[in-house]
DNA sequence: CAGAATCCGTAACGATACTG
DNA sequence: CAGTATCGTTACGGATTCTG
């Protein structure tokens, strides 16, 4: 049993900072796609999927940074960069992987209530527009 | 042992999108406080701290659609409007505390990490810029 | 190949004022 | 009390062009 009334500001903070790390548009993705292994950058260009160069230039240094990829240069040419995960990386994948698992098992009950809500407002908005034209 | 080299772009895509319902500024920090008990609107006000009016709205509006809080009207003078987590929601708060725990966990080695990087970046900067004064 | 730099549109967010 | 409506700003992300 955890003392979840005592609230400790900076745990929240913490949780939130690295949340907002995680949840940007293509980091999960990355990590996920270099948990297959190391992966040179057009490499991950290609199985991320939509992602532009530029984000995933941004992202990959934003991993970088918190410690999660490593990035070693191969003074090549054509240059060579590969990307890897740490062991911290690794580490978060797990956890992340568990979210994941909770999105696909959830998936449908979500789908399912956010349908059963837009329908409701809708029928709403027609019952406004109704009073409204009387 | 999961087939991690089997790519389904589906559940890629379902992972991303339930974590841009959980990654943004405001919904983790809700269904944690909301995992204390139910609440009213002004009551999470106060305790989520920075939130703005507006934006507490539309958190507590999107985690109503996708099932995640109930939202209960008594219509007495003054109104009083009580939010509480669903099952589902609960579900929800449980792996997003799992993920906490990580952020917790590893958020020294996640700064020194930063200070490190921002440190490398700030020295090459310097040597860049005596070169150009050269 | 692996990026850096620039431009630009959208969407998220915050502050404020108003309402039932 | 519990919102809605409106406005202005900022941050995110995409497309394009250029470079070592």
């Amino acid at each position: 049993m955890s003392p979840s009334h005592i609230h400790v500001p900076t745990n929240c903070h913490t949780v939130t900072e690295i949340l907002s790390r995680v949840g940007d548009k293509w980091s999960v993705q990355v990590v996920v796609r270099l948990g297959e292994g190391p992966k040179r950058f057009n490499e991950l260009r290609r199985t991320v999927e939509g992602v532009s160069q530029r984000m995933l230039t941004l992202t990959l240094r934003g991993l970088e940074r918190d410690g999660l990829v490593t990035r070693t240069v191969y003074p090549t040419i054509p240059p060579r960069v590969e990307y890897q995960l740490t062991e911290l990386g690794c580490s978060l994948l797990k956890t992340v992987r568990a979210l994941g698992a909770w999105a696909i098992e959830n998936r449908d009950e979500i789908l399912e209530a956010r349908r059963r809500f837009d329908n409701a407002a809708e029928t709403a908005d027609s019952l406004q527009s109704r009073s409204d034209a009387a």
